[in-house]
DNA sequence: TAGATTGTTAATCGATTAACAATC
DNA sequence: TAGATTGTTAATCGATTAACAATC
């Protein structure tokens, strides 16, 4: 029964979120909509848009958001005040480089371990001493997801001729949400349920990039 | 005084560009708005409405659109009729991935080298034979930028703390397009021309991702 | 107090969807 | 011919911007 909120909204709330962490304010300091715009670009009026369309009504006159509060708010939207764990599928250059990101770490994301095919990196282990991760064997994917259930996302970072395989393979074993880096873009069954897929390519920012330099005139 | 494009439509343009590249049809074929909406998601109302509105009029009643047409009109307006040279900064792993995508080939877009500080990796090269392409050093940029004035574009892929400072550098040094994968979001000095700068973090899709599968009631 | 900033409403803008005449 | 599909217009929907009273 909750009010529907799109995704680009979430995208400048986790804006919002972003500039907090970034600026690091003391948690008994405000903030005000003038000074997010400043830091995320996003208009002053759209910052209070979003907020009032929320339901986030913490603000004083003259002062602003309490940092604290604000923090608490935009993580209950985020749904990242809880912790969520995740899968990478795909060991290669770019899945690395997504297990070691310290970004999980501020949105309570865990990645847990990463699947593979290829020998040499099946039972090793990524990740700096203290947080390593272990390698794994594809073939071993649903026997891990059954016995933790409760991981629910995977990030996909196969090559681009297994990637439609694969995410039809995550799908049957109960994953429900799926960010795509391979370049290509995937789709979900079509008798599947709530399956939540996002092409994450990179693929559309070349063709942006290009267009915006290339085209002008 | 060029009608306006928005990214949007760019997006959906390169979608269709996408899917014609992987069915992969006879030229002289026609494909309809109806099978566009089959194999890009987009609904042929909005398929149609994007041609009209960019003033592709090659379709035929009961036919569609001739594939070789359409391809040709496709691949003007995303501006990639013609070929663009970028650099990719940071050989790291993502540098590195980026740089071996085949991708780029359809775009028409041509990595020409990579640039690093790491003493490992200046000297190297990155690729498979007959597409190697040299790691430099980032102290030779600008003299690489100024023998090769009609590079434009460069993708960054450095560690997040070096990224603005590094996207600071490539502007000065005449660089006019930037597609940032470092997990942070950038912005370009206020001074500057017309730079534009892509976001292509992970983060958001995270967020998002997050968001569609643990909010749910 | 005067100035700054919120919460909220209304106005504007832009994007998508629906509909259908034209016609191959 | 009948059916399918385009090009185009109008209607709808949603998102952003602007404005301002309330008030700390």
């Amino acid at each position: 029964m909750k009010k529907k909120i799109s995704l680009r909204v979430i995208r400048r709330i986790s804006f919002y979120y972003e500039a907090l962490l970034k600026l690091n304010l003391p948690e008994n300091t405000y903030i005000s909509s003038r000074k997010l715009e400043e830091v995320t670009g996003v208009s002053c009026n759209q910052v209070r848009q979003d907020f009032f369309y929320l339901g986030i009504s913490i603000g004083k006159q003259k002062k602003g958001y309490q940092v604290k509060k604000l923090f608490r708010e935009l993580k209950k939207i985020l749904s990242i005040d809880h912790s969520s764990k995740v899968i990478i599928i795909g060991a290669g250059r770019i899945g690395q480089a997504l297990s070691n990101y310290k970004l999980f770490k501020d949105r309570n994301i865990m990645v847990t371990a990463l699947f593979d095919i290829k020998k040499e990196l099946v039972g090793t282990e990524i990740g700096k001493p203290g947080q390593k991760k272990p390698v794994l064997h594809v073939d071993g994917l649903e026997a891990y997801l059954s016995e933790n259930p409760d991981i629910k996302i995977a990030l996909l970072t196969v090559p681009e001729e297994a990637a439609q395989e694969t995410l039809d393979k995550l799908i049957s074993h109960g994953i429900m949400g799926v960010v795509n880096f391979a370049p290509k873009i995937l789709k979900v069954p079509k008798e599947t349920r709530d399956i939540q897929l996002i092409n994450d390519c990179i693929g559309t920012s070349l063709y942006k990039i290009v267009y915006l330099l290339y085209s002008k005139k």
